[in-house]
DNA sequence: AATTCCTCCAACCGCAGGGGG
DNA sequence: ACCCCCTGCGGTTGGAGGAAT
């Protein structure tokens, strides 16, 4: 049935953001706060879609992001979680303070893939590439990814330091759902680098999906 | 020094789900 | 109950920069 396009293509710009237009939308967002995408590129004075205004928002311009490289924690965090969920990255990245699905996902692709290749681990099912070959093909990562547990290379069960079998890594996958988070207040401040990621633990930060989700009023 | 190849990451695209009218 | 709009997610792409030849 016709869907129709997220914005008025033919007046947005497209590709790589100026400068002049990351403030546009820093300032917009410090002053009124997250969400309405679709409206914000022309209240904001942007030529964007308001697709790409979130995805610039949230991968990039956020205050609260963690740049640069991922840590060995974080790196553990993420195949272990990678192994529970699977390409859930939005649940991952909440489990990573300050670390963005894309960025994750990135990192996944990237670097993560290419290490457990290397150890001679399917990136997929986290599974030893001999048993992976033989394995069914609607192997899924989660269920089968628990049973196969035992079977973390030395190198991953660095990942998975627990020495029982629990859940790997000891991590608590609280995956509850908890109230989204508070959208930023327009008046109030934003929250500076680390202050938001900084406090929290790794661990104790709930796995929401809907973490993101709905900042409007 | 020039060219080619490779890696990485920002950004785009299409789809699905939720919510409101 | 249905339809439409908006948002968020995951997969993919394109290009900039670095490494290798």
């Amino acid at each position: 049935m016709g869907r129709s396009p997220c914005c008025e293509k033919a007046h947005t710009n497209k590709g790589a953001w100026t400068k002049e237009e990351d403030q546009r939308l820093v300032a917009y967002i410090r002053a009124h706060g997250e969400g309405s995408w679709r409206s914000l590129p022309m209240a904001a004075g942007l030529q964007r879609c308001g697709k790409s205004c979130r995805l610039r928002w949230i991968n990039y311009l956020r205050p609260d992001l963690k740049r640069g490289n991922f840590t060995e924690e974080e790196d553990d965090l993420i195949i272990n979680l990678h192994g529970l969920l699977g390409n859930k990255w939005s649940v991952i990245a909440g489990r990573l303070p300050g670390r963005t699905d894309n960025e994750i996902k990135n990192y996944w692709n990237t670097h993560i893939k290419r290490k457990l290749l290397a150890r001679g681990i399917d990136a997929k099912t986290h599974r030893p590439l001999s048993v992976t070959a033989a394995a069914s093909p609607s192997s899924r990562p989660g269920q089968d990814q628990l049973a196969a547990r035992s079977s973390c290379s030395p190198e991953t069960s660095g990942a998975c330091h627990s020495s029982d079998d629990d859940d790997c890594g000891g991590i608590d996958l609280n995956l509850s759902i908890s109230p989204p988070r508070e959208p930023p207040s327009p008046s109030s401040s934003l929250p500076t680098t680390q202050e938001a990621a900084g406090s929290k633990t790794v661990v104790d930060v709930d796995v929401d999906a809907s973490s993101e989700k709905k900042t409007k009023p």
